[in-house]
DNA sequence: CAGAATCCCAGCAGATACTG
DNA sequence: CAGTATCTGCTGGGATTCTG
C-alpha cells in the first residue's frame, strides 16, 4: 500500500471511507489526553507518579487509562521494578518517539500560527 | 514565544498547562471530522454537497458545523455564489493548507505504520 | 506507589424534520 | 442546494473509594 493512498485515492483503505482502519490508531493518537502523555516522555522514561504530576488536569484514571492504550498499541513500553513499594516506569518506544515527533510538530505548528488563528477568531466573531 | 516552548519548558504557554491556549485549536483539528473535511478540501476547492459525498458517514449538521468551525479558525474560506440554487464552495486558506499538511504528515505515518501496530495489539491482547 | 472499580454527568454527535 | 432546529442517546471522562 503507497503512503498516498490514505489520503488521496479512493482505495480500499482511504480515511475517507466508513471503516478505515487508520481511523482508531488516529482517534487514539489524538486523544484528549495522548499527546500530552507521548510529549511528557519525550525527554526520556518517567515513572507514573511524575506523570501525573506533569500533566496539570489529568486524573489517575485517565492516566492509567491512556497508558495501557498506547502501551497496546506498541507506542509505550512499561516496565515493573520488582521492590517494595513497586515502582513502574514508562517509556517510549520507537513508534512511539516517531509519533510524538508528528504530534509535537502538529503542537509547534499551532504555537507558531495561534496568533493569526486568534485574529481570524475575532474578525470572524465581529462579522457577525 | 519560541517554538520549542509549547512541548518543553513549564513556561506559561506549555501544552502541560491547563489554560493552555493551544488546546482548543488542537481539539478543533483533530475533532472527529476535521481532518477528512480538511483532506477532502487539500486538491482544490469543493461544494457542499461534494464535501458530503466524499467523507463517508458523515451528516450535514457535523459537516455544517465542522466547516464552521474551520472557517473561524482561519483554515477554510466560504464562498457563496449568488445565483439560483444558491452555490457555495469552500477552499484551504494558506493557515489550513499547512494544517492539512500536517495532519496527513501524521496520516501517511499511520498507515505507514499501521501493521506494525497491529503485531503490536495483536500480541498485547495475546498476553492477557 | 500504582493502580482498579464504581458511580455519575455534560456534551458530542446522530436522526429527523423543516426552510430560505 | 445548502443549510438550521430540535430531540435524544451514548460515551468520554471526572470524583470518589478501595487494594496488592
Amino acid at each position: 500500500m503507497t503512503v498516498s493512498s490514505q489520503v488521496d485515492a479512493d482505495s480500499e483503505n482511504s480515511v475517507f471511507r466508513r471503516d478505515c482502519p487508520s481511523r482508531d490508531i488516529f482517534e487514539h493518537l489524538t486523544g484528549r489526553w495522548s499527546l500530552l502523555v507521548l510529549a511528557a516522555l519525550r525527554p526520556g522514561s518517567r515513572r507514573f507518579h511524575q506523570l501525573r504530576d506533569r500533566i496539570e488536569g489529568i486524573s489517575e484514571k485517565m492516566l492509567s487509562q491512556t497508558l495501557r492504550t498506547l502501551e497496546r498499541d506498541g507506542l509505550v513500553e512499561r516496565t515493573v521494578l520488582p521492590v517494595r513499594p513497586p515502582q513502574v516506569s514508562y517509556a517510549l518506544t520507537r513508534l512511539g518517539e516517531e509519533a510524538a515527533r508528528h504530534l509535537c510538530g502538529l503542537i509547534s505548528w499551532i504555537g507558531a500560527s495561534a496568533p493569526e488563528i486568534r485574529t481570524a477568531r475575532e474578525s470572524w466573531d465581529n462579522s457577525r
